[in-house]
RNA sequence: GAGGGUGUAGCUCAGCAGGUAGAGCAACGGCCUUUUAAGCCGUGGGUCCCGGGUUCGAGUCCCGGCACCCUCACCA
C-alpha cells in the first residue's frame, strides 16, 4: 500500500480519536458555489471586508482541490459541480467561536435554506422517517485540529460569511467546519487532472472530480437529452420502453450479443435496435412513440463505435421521411443552439494525437499519397444552421464517384481497383450490385459530408424495412444524415405492407458478411398484417450527437463507463490489497456505525427490501 | 482481425552511447493570520507494464506477452 494512503488512514484514526465522524451525514441547506459567487457580487464587498449581516451567511460544501496552510490561517479552494470557491479557516475565528457554533438546524437565512425547509415540512410530520442523528457539534479547538488534518480530496462543509481578502479574492470565512467525507486516496494534480486516457476511462470517478471539462461533457449530455424529450413532447410523442432481451434480433444490420434465460431455457439476444417493437406500438395505436434505446452490437470498437450505445428512435403515424427531416433539424440544430449556445461547433482531436499519432500516420500514409496534411491535426468548424442541404443519393454518387450508379460495370471495376490497391478490404466479387455501389458511396461520398447533410432515396435493396418510392421501385424512401463524415441519423417512410415485408426479410443480400437486416421475424410480419398506419420513423445516435456537440474526439469521452478489457495483473494486485484492508477494518466498525448494532434488518449498504 | 505508437514515484513528465533512477506538484517533520498552483528549511518515496534473452552490468538493446491510444477493416 502506498505511503500516502497509509498516511491518510492514520489521519482517519486521529480524527475518530478527536470525536470527528470522518464520513459525515446529512448536511441540508447547501448553497452551490456559483450561487454564492453571484450573491456575493451584489454585496459590493471591498478588499479586506467581510459581510456582517445575514445576506452574507452561507452554507457551502465541496471537494478540497487546493490547501494552503499559512500557520494560523488556512485557505482551501473547494470545488462543487457549479464551480470553485475559496474557504478561509482562521484559528482565532474557529477556536474563539467568533461566528458562534450553530446547531444542525442552521439552514442559513431565510430564502436560502429553501431546500431544507421544504424537505422538513414534507417529511416532518411523517413517522416513517426518523431523522438522521445530528453530527456531533465540534468545539472550536477540535474544528481547528480538523482543519489541520484536512487533505486534498476531502469533502468538507462550511457555515460562514463571505468576504474579500486583501487581494480581493472572494472567500467564505468559516464559522463552523464540518468534515463530510475523508478521502483515503490522493487526487491527481489539480492542474493536470488525469491525462492518461486509459485511467480516465477506467477510473471515471476520479476523472470526473478532477476534471471539470469531463464533468461538463456529461452534464451537457444530460441537457441534450432533456432537450430532445422537450421537442418530442411538444410534438405529441410519448416515451415507451421496449425489450432489450429479444428472442429474434432485428431492425439493423449487426451481429448481436447472445445470452440465455435459465428458467425458460431459451437463448435470447440483446437488442441491436428497438425498431420492430416500436412498430408494434404503432400497430397498437400508440401513434407517436419514442425511446432512448440502449443497443448492443457485438462488433469492433473504435472512436465512433462502442459495444453498447444509445439510440433515439421515434415513429410518427401518418407521417413520412420528410417529417423526420424536420424533426432531425429541430432536434440537432436545437440542441446546438439551446444547449451549446451556437450553431458553429468545432471538432477536436486528441491532444496527444497531434504529436504522437502524426508519426504513425505519416508512415502509414507514406505510400498512399502526398497528402501530408495528416501531420497537423484537423479541427473543423461545423455549421448546424438550419435548413440543411438535401441531396439525392444518386446525385451525390455521380458527383463524387464520377459516373452513374446505374453503371454497374464501372462500379465493379472501381471497387476492384480499390481492393487491389488495398485501400479497402471490400471484395466486390462476393457482393451484389447494390452492395458494391454502397461501398463506393461510403468510400467516396460520406467522408466529404462535413456540414450536416441529408442524403435521400437509397437503393431499395439496401433497405428491407423501408417503403418503396412510388415512381421508382428501385429506390427506398429513406434518408441518412451525415455530420463530419459520420452517420448520425437514419430515417424511413416505414414499410407497412406485410407481404412486401415478408419478401424483403426473406431475401439475403450477398456481401454483407453474414450480417444482414433480413432476419425473418414472422411474429413481426403478423403484426403488420393487423394493419400498421403509414408512418415516418427516425433513429439518431445520441452518443455521436453528444460527441459532435461537445467537440469530443471519441465516443468513449461521452460514455461514462466505456467497456474496457480486463485489468492487468498489477492492477488486480492492488484490488487484493484493498480487500485485505477491508477485512482488517471490518471488525472495529460497529463502534462507529450505530445502525450496525441495533438493527436486525438489512445488511449494510443493502436496499433493505 | 492487420499496421503504427505509448507504458518510469500518488499525479504530470524528464532520462537512453547500456554504468548507483531524476524534477515539479503531492506526501512526512518544522516555521508563518490574507494565501492565489503561497513561501522557506529538512525528510521519505520506484517490481522503470509483465516474462524471457544478450551483457561484467539493461529503464535503455533483442524476443514474447498484456493494456491503452491512433489508422484500416466490419458497423451506427
Amino acid at each position: 500500500m502506498s505511503d500516502q494512503i497509509s498516511d491518510r488512514r492514520a489521519k482517519l484514526e486521529k480524527l475518530r480519536a478527536l470525536g470527528v465522524e470522518p464520513f459525515g451525514g446529512r448536511f441540508p441547506g447547501v448553497t452551490p458555489n456559483a450561487e454564492i459567487r453571484t450573491a456575493a457580487e451584489k454585496l459590493n464587498l471591498q478588499a479586506g471586508q467581510t459581510c456582517e449581516d445575514e445576506a452574507g451567511r452561507f452554507r457551502a460544501a465541496g471537494r478540497v482541490v487546493l490547501y494552503r496552510d499559512i500557520g494560523s490561517l488556512i485557505f482551501l479552494t473547494v470545488r462543487d459541480w457549479t464551480g470553485e470557491l475559496q474557504f478561509g479557516l482562521s484559528k482565532k475565528m474557529l477556536v474563539e467561536g467568533i461566528e458562534g457554533p450553530r446547531g444542525q438546524g442552521a439552514e442559513g437565512p431565510s430564502g436560502r435554506g429553501a431546500e431544507g425547509n421544504e424537505e422538513s415540512s414534507r417529511l416532518g410530520s411523517s413517522d416513517l422517517r426518523t431523522p438522521e442523528p445530528a453530527l456531533p457539534v465540534l468545539d472550536g479547538q477540535t474544528q481547528w485540529k480538523l482543519a489541520k488534518l484536512l487533505d486534498l480530496g476531502d469533502i468538507v462543509g462550511v457555515d460562514g460569511r463571505v468576504g474579500r481578502t486583501k487581494t480581493g479574492e472572494l472567500t467564505l470565512w468559516a464559522g463552523q467546519l464540518t468534515l463530510l467525507s475523508k478521502a483515503l486516496r490522493p487526487p491527481p494534480s489539480k492542474w493536470h487532472g488525469l491525462t492518461d486516457i486509459e485511467a480516465r476511462y477506467r477510473q471515471r470517478h476520479v476523472d470526473l472530480y478532477s476534471s471539470p471539462e469531463s464533468q461538463r461533457v456529461f452534464l451537457l449530455r444530460a441537457r441534450i437529452i432533456d432537450l430532445v424529450r422537450e421537442v418530442l413532447r411538444r410534438r405529441g410523442f410519448v416515451e415507451v420502453e421496449t425489450p432489450v432481451l429479444q428472442p429474434i434480433y432485428g431492425g439493423a444490420a449487426a451481429r448481436p450479443f447472445m445470452t440465455h434465460h435459465n428458467t425458460l431455457d431459451r437463448d435470447l439476444y440483446l437488442r441491436i435496435s428497438p425498431e420492430l417493437y416500436l412498430k408494434r406500438c404503432l400497430v397498437g395505436g400508440l401513434e407517436r412513440v419514442f425511446e432512448f434505446a440502449r443497443c448492443f452490437r457485438n462488433e469492433g470498437i473504435s472512436p465512433r463505435h462502442n459495444p453498447e450505445f444509445t439510440m433515439l428512435e421515434l415513429y410518427q403515424a401518418y407521417g413520412d421521411y420528410h417529417d423526420m427531416m424536420d424533426i432531425t433539424e429541430e432536434i440537432i440544430a436545437g440542441a446546438a443552439g439551446d444547449v451549446i449556445g451556437t450553431y458553429a461547433i468545432a471538432t477536436k482531436r486528441r491532444s496527444d494525437e497531434a504529436t504522437k499519432g502524426a508519426v504513425g500516420e505519416s508512415q502509414a500514409a507514406g505510400g498512399v499519397g502526398a497528402a501530408g496534411e495528416s501531420a497537423s491535426p484537423v479541427e473543423r468548424l461545423i455549421d448546424y444552421t438550419p435548413p440543411w442541404p438535401r441531396w439525392k443519393y444518386a446525385d451525390l454518387f455521380a458527383e463524387h464517384v464520377g459516373f452513374s450508379l446505374a453503371d454497374i460495370a464501372a462500379a465493379r471495376q472501381r471497387a476492384r481497383e480499390l481492393f487491389e490497391r488495398k485501400e479497402t478490404s471490400f471484395d466486390e466479387r462476393k457482393a451484389d450490385d447494390e452492395v458494391v455501389v454502397n461501398a463506393l458511396f461510403e468510400h467516396y461520398v460520406e467522408p466529404r459530408l462535413v456540414n450536416p447533410t441529408f442524403v435521400l432515396d437509397y437503393p431499395a435493396a439496401l433497405c428491407p424495412l423501408t417503403k418503396r418510392h412510388p415512381h421508382d421501385p428501385s429506390l427506398a424512401l429513406r434518408f441518412e444524415v451525415f455530420v463530419n463524415g459520420m452517420e448520425i441519423g437514419n430515417a424511413y417512410s416505414e414499410l407497412n405492407d406485410p407481404d412486401v415485408q415478408r419478401a424483403t426479410l426473406s431475401k439475403h443480400l450477398r456481401g454483407e458478411e453474414g450480417e444482414t437486416m433480413a432476419v425473418m421475424d414472422e411474429d413481426f410480419v403478423e403484426a403488420l398484417e393487423c394493419g400498421m398506419p403509414p408512418a415516418g420513423g427516425l433513429g439518431i445516435g445520441i452518443d455521436r450527437l453528444v460527441m459532435l456537440l461537445t467537440g469530443s474526439p471519441s465516443i468513449r469521452d461521452v460514455i461514462l463507463f466505456p467497456l474496457q478489457r480486463a485489468m492487468c495483473v498489477s492492477a488486480r494486485d492492488q484490488l487484493e490489497v484493498s480487500e485485505q484492508v477491508a477485512a482488517d477494518v471490518a471488525p472495529q466498525r460497529p463502534t462507529h456505525a450505530k445502525s450496525a448494532g441495533d438493527s436486525t434488518a438489512s445488511p449494510p449498504g443493502g436496499p433493505g427490501g
